[in-house]
This record gives C-alpha cells, structure tokens and sequence, in this order.
DNA sequence: CGTGAAGTAGTCAAGTTTGACTAGCGAGGG
DNA sequence: CCCTCGCTAGTCAAACTTGACTACTTCACG
C-alpha cells in the first residue's frame, strides 16, 4: 500500500469538497512532492479510483473561475470516511519503514482523538519491537552468526533504523501526553510546525496550549 | 529509481551468468521479497528490460537440467558493468530515505574496493547534512516556527531519521576502518553476518580478518 | 506403480506510477 | 493592442509492479 490513498483522502476530507488542483497543491505546500509519490498523475489517479470505489462523490463542474480547463470536484462519502480512518489507524500501527506512508500518518494524527492517538503509537512501538525480534531472530543463521559476512550489515541498518524510530515515537508520545497540539474534539483547528532549534531538536519538553489530560 | 535493477544486476554479476529463477533464489536468501520489490514479475520484468537496454546479454537456452520449463540465462555486458557500479555509486551515497535502494547497496558493498567504499560513506554522510540543511531551513516558514503545528512533526521525523542514518553509516564506517570484511582486490571472497548481541548490537570495535590499511 | 507434494521456471492481465505533454486564461511590458 | 509568460487544471502513453496462474519434473512413499 502506498501513501497516495490516505494522502488525497485526507486532503479532500479536510476541504469538505475539493478539485483535483487543490489536493495537488495542498500536497505540494505539505512536500509530499519529495517525500512521496505524490505527482499529478498519481493524483489524479487516485482520485478516479476512489471515486469508482464509493469513496469519493465527483461533481461535475462547469469551467474553472480562474483560467485553465473546467474542473472536476470531489467530496468524501461516509466510505470515504471509513475507508480515510481505516488508513490512517493501520498506517500509525504499523512499521514497514516505508517512511511517505508514516509521514502522512503523521500529518492526519490529530485527525483522531488524543486518547486513541497515544493508544496507536503505543501499539507501534510494540509492533518494532515485535519486528525487531523477528528479525534478529529468524535472520541469524543456524550455524552462529559471522556467516553472513557483509550482508549482515543489512539487517543491523534494519534494526538500527527501527530502534530510532522508536525512540522517535516515544518521544513523540511524551510530546502529546505534554499536551502538544490540538486534537479532535479539544476546541478550535490550527495549521502549523513545531520546531526546535537545530542543534538539539528533541530535547526540551515544549509545551503546547491546548492541554487537557 | 526502485532497488530492483541493482539487484537483479548485481545478482547476475556474481554468478557470472544466470537465469531469472537463480537470481530469484538469490535474492530470496537475502531476504530481499521482504525488503524490496523483488518479486518474481518485477525480476523476469527487469531482466528483459535490461536486455532490450543492452546491459544484460541473453542465451536461450535448452529445456531446463532440473524439471520445469526450459530458461533463458543472461550474461552481464560490458554495459552493464558499468551501469551496475553507476548504480551501486549512486545509491551508496544518495539520501533519499528509501530503504531497499540502501538495503541492495550495503549488499553490493564488497564489490567495491575499501577505499572507494569509504570514500562514497563519507559522501553520503556529507550529503544527509546537506539535506538536513535543506529540510530544516526550507521548511522553517517566513513567519517563525510554530506555525506547523503538528505537521511540523514530519519534518521532525525526517530530521530524526536523517540522523539516524549518518550515525549508523560513521559506525559502519569505522568497523570498515578496522578493517571488517573482504572488499574487492583483499583476496579470497566470502559469504556470511556480523551479528552481535541483541542488547547493544553496535557496541564492539569486532574485528575481521582480511585487514590492510 | 501411481500419486501427490514439492520444486523449477516463467507468463500474464490488471493495476499503479511516472513524467512529459496539452490547452485556456489573465497580467504586464513594449 | 498584442504577445509572451506563467498559472490553472488536467490527460496520456509508456513503464513498472503485483500476485495469481501455468506447466513441467522429480522424488518419496505406501
């Protein structure tokens, strides 16, 4: 599964309507350009596909007000709906180091409720570590390790990266219980980054208005 | 640019001559179904597509020695030599956050003699501090942080990877220093894991035979 | 002897992704 | 006034990927 579904659902849901244009540019201005396969013509793909799927609703609509070709709109159905939750939970869940679709997991988290966000990310962390031992344990050769020469830097780079990703998540986890950002349910939307300093970016517990637990 | 030519590449390369279902095999050892696209569609999809390019040269070949249907063996050009070190020199040192590009790279280090290997880690770590700069001043918006909000957490993941990244390539680098693993022109070649503990799996300056520098 | 499980080698249609391309319109300069 | 540049909005063919499928052989075992 690849990030495009969860990313122009998303973006389609948070506009309540929206063309194909739109969602590009939304995408665009988040740089899922660079980070996934976020290109026109996955774009549009997806959208056509969806909407075959009963997840997206198109309207037809007349030439465009600004210039260019007529457009087409789109809405999310209650299958939509589902389908964009459904995504989203198995994405946060999840850990196939496929870093476009855990970043636009990211991107929709406060799309939930904070209880159930914190409940994910702890669910993630169990599953690295599920991952991790699978891992070192069915990848180490019968005969003792120092067989695979080489190649067994493959697997240290694997559990290298999923050890830093957790500790990623966990820090992310201390970040929410700390009250950062605003959830579903917890009053008005924002868009915005936190962002530390450049030198030390995960080190300080940065409060956050919003905070109710 | 998906990891599946490299391997495929790579896999012929180091038997000299092979059909699609050894490469299969192959990668399958490594474990590469599981890290990449290196399912059997996308391998014969490769080989014929490298053979049309002119990379991969193919005999047809009599009725299989071993039950089954008769195979075409291919060769690797000259062509195809140097598109494979383009290749492996490219993915050693692009950061581009895709793990099996990496994954096929690390597998085809040896290939490489020592020196160019480390040259090419030092590159890349060079590289991931550039794309750090990238991300972190790009994407700090006009108007302070904080603008983000929770979509400031993406870049902040990418920024955790990116680090974690150059942390394991400097430590892969010193154990390439110590002088772990046979490279290209050192002598008898190898098969086989450096696999530690599991608590502290990057602990140990461990050393390896096969060392001059 | 025969039969079914396992291994060998590869094909194929359907779906997805890519990147280049089309085409309309408005704003600004000469 | 006109012309080109850049933005808007999307299309399309070619390439790639996926996963199920074919078909053939050997081997073990009752």
């Amino acid at each position: 599964m690849s990030a495009i579904r969860l990313l122009v659902l998303g973006a389609v849901r948070q506009h309540g309507r929206a063309h194909g244009y739109q969602v590009r540019n939304d995408l665009e201005y988040w740089g899922a350009h660079e980070w996934s396969n976020a290109k026109p013509g996955s774009i549009y793909h997806a959208l056509k596909q969806m909407e075959k799927q009963g997840l997206l609703h198109a309207h037809e609509i007349a030439p465009s007000t600004a210039g260019g070709p007529p457009r087409t709109e789109y809405e999310i159905t209650d299958r939509g709906e589902e389908e964009f939750f459904r995504l989203l939970r198995e994405s946060l869940v999840s850990y196939d180091q496929k870093m476009d679709i855990q970043s636009a997991a990211i991107g929709f988290l406060v799309e939930l409720e904070r209880a159930e966000a914190l409940d994910l990310l702890r669910d993630r962390i169990r599953r690295i570590g599920e991952w991790r031992a699978t891992v070192t344990g069915h990848y180490i050769p019968e005969d003792g390790p120092d067989q695979l020469g080489h190649i067994g830097e493959i697997m240290n780079l694997w559990v290298h990266t999923a050890d830093s990703d957790a500790a990623w998540t966990r820090g992310l986890i201390a970040r929410l219980e700390a009250g950062a950002y605003t959830f579903a349910g917890e009053g008005e939307r924002f868009v915005g980054v936190l962002t530390e300093g450049e030198e030390n970016p995960y080190a300080t517990g940065e409060r956050h208005p919003g905070d109710e637990r």
